[in-house]
DNA sequence: TCAATTATCTGACTCTTGTCAGATATATTT
DNA sequence: AAATATATCTGACAAGAGTCAGATAATTGA
């Protein structure tokens, strides 16, 4: 039989690489070899230091230097020493690169809002990007420490209330719950954590203190494209250990039957139900757990 | 923000890049450049022309046949001249060759079913690849006429069986339908079109004959992931195309209210409303069009 | 039958990507 | 201050992918 599993992941493969190739082709329209493009568009996309690029890219420095010579040379960006570190170079785009970077843009956002709009169902059609990059991605999920107000944490903490809203029959509303203050999840206090899939905020945990040794896990939130990966537990155990590292000893939580997800994951992980512990209306379990 | 369509169409693009990369990485480890790979591949799959393979990868002649010869001279392929025309060559793999193109199949295999293996939903993920081939492939769908039995065609009719048993409130059983015989949708009576997608059938439609210059359309059927890209009417057109080379100058076709979309479509695509004209139990709505 | 077309092959080239071994200047560590 | 590490640059090279202009042999069409 010809529809297996692996039969239609290589449809999939091959359509996805034509697409690819198609939009490749059509950078190399701008008489621009694409590792050119691809430095271009790093740098267009904010990655200034050089030694971003570098990683980023995945280039040698050699061919990473030379690459930057010849934009250079067109004109597209300039070079300066680094402010801090004068061994280093940070990039910038003159007016001419940025107009350049801004017709790469264009050619792949053209592309990208075509496919949207000829398709019946662009949501549908996003939610699945979403739960592939997701699928595809894992490895490369990384958990950093952000301030609760950037935008990629109220991302986090806008999808979580509007979650929790679905969920609970009763609707939820911020203002009802105590709402932590943002400086409880910042250093010294508590912290916020975020996990970042490919720049787009995946998940998030809160960790809010109030200066003794004990703090409350809150607003723990994972993207819906993003579950199953075991990504709760590695925000919990990061969480955990930044909590330790802030001098914090007993971590606390509240959370509701309606989330039976994650009243699962704190029975399976260590935590211990314990009385309640304070007047919100919504909860209805209560957890605890010594570190 | 960050999170419009664009940027999340983006970070799907560089998972998959990603994916992909890392595949043709595992690819060159067995000591072989990726055209060879390629090439390998392609004849493994049972491209054997010469013109098909250089078609199917997009390969300047030239370029081929240097791969080719490589392949020949490591052993895992051989050329004879095609029986029909000298100028031609087919491929075959060796026994060499063959366990060769089974080790490719192995790596990206074990790749792929890594990948649904640790996922917590796989029916979910391949269903999102579907979906995402379909949108991307649009352009690449081609409208094959085949015999109704080969294993394509019977996929695409034993989903639109289903199908129906799931709209119907009755469910649906194909033997007190009047099912049309084979040999009424193979020429010269009738034809059986299925649409491929990058070697995956997603749609079909049959055009029953019976000797004279009336004909029904019968088995019209799109894959869920593939609806609303304006298929069905691509389906039709060929059909009705096809029977006025067979000689057809009248269409009808039979349809039940369960199938809101089919109804619409044949009223809005020159289909005339008639009476009744069988006693099959099933459909409720009856259509006419001269060709 | 003869001219045009087609399928493949060959040789000569180019460009891009990528690797490697130093060179240079600056930072960091001891 | 000396030794070591780091960030970038330079030159030399190599392999892969791809282009192009003919050459050859077979097929097709007028």
């Amino acid at each position: 039989m010809t529809h297996d599993p692996i039969s239609r992941f290589r449809r999939f493969a091959r359509s996805v690489t034509t697409e690819v190739g198609a939009l490749d082709e059509s950078f190399l329209g701008r008489g621009r070899s694409l590792g050119a493009a691809r430095v271009l568009n790093a740098i267009g996309h904010g990655r200034t230091d050089v030694a971003e690029v570098r990683q980023y890219l995945n280039l040698d420095s050699g061919l990473l230097s030379r690459l930057l010579r010849q934009l250079e040379s067109e004109g597209l960006i300039t070079l300066s020493p680094h402010p801090t570190d004068a061994r280093a170079r940070i990039a910038a785009l003159t007016p001419l690169g940025q107009s350049e970077f801004d017709a790469y843009e264009g050619i792949s956002n053209t592309r990208a809002s075509e496919l949207f709009a000829r398709h019946p169902r662009p949501e549908a059609l996003l939610a699945a990007m979403d739960l592939i990059a997701s699928a595809l991605g894992q490895d490369r999920i990384t958990i950093e420490e952000r301030d609760p107000r950037d935008p990629q944490s109220l991302f986090c903490l806008n999808e979580y209330y509007a979650e929790l809203g679905r969920r609970f029959k009763t609707g939820f509303d911020v203002n009802l719950s105590c709402d932590p203050q943002a400086t409880d999840m910042i250093p010294p206090r508590g912290a916020f954590l975020v996990a970042m899939s490919d720049g787009m905020p995946i998940g998030c945990v809160g960790v809010k203190g109030h200066g003794g040794d004990t703090a409350e896990i809150k607003r723990l939130w994972i993207a819906p494209s993003a579950r199953g990966l075991g990504l709760s537990k590695r925000l919990m155990t990061a969480a955990e250990t930044r909590a330790r590292e802030l001098g914090i000893s007993t971590l606390r939580l509240d959370t509701n039957s309606a989330l039976p997800e994650a009243v699962r994951l704190y029975q399976t992980s260590g935590w211990t139900e314990i009385d309640r512990f304070n007047d919100d209306p919504y909860p209805d379990h209560f957890f605890e757990k010594r570190i």
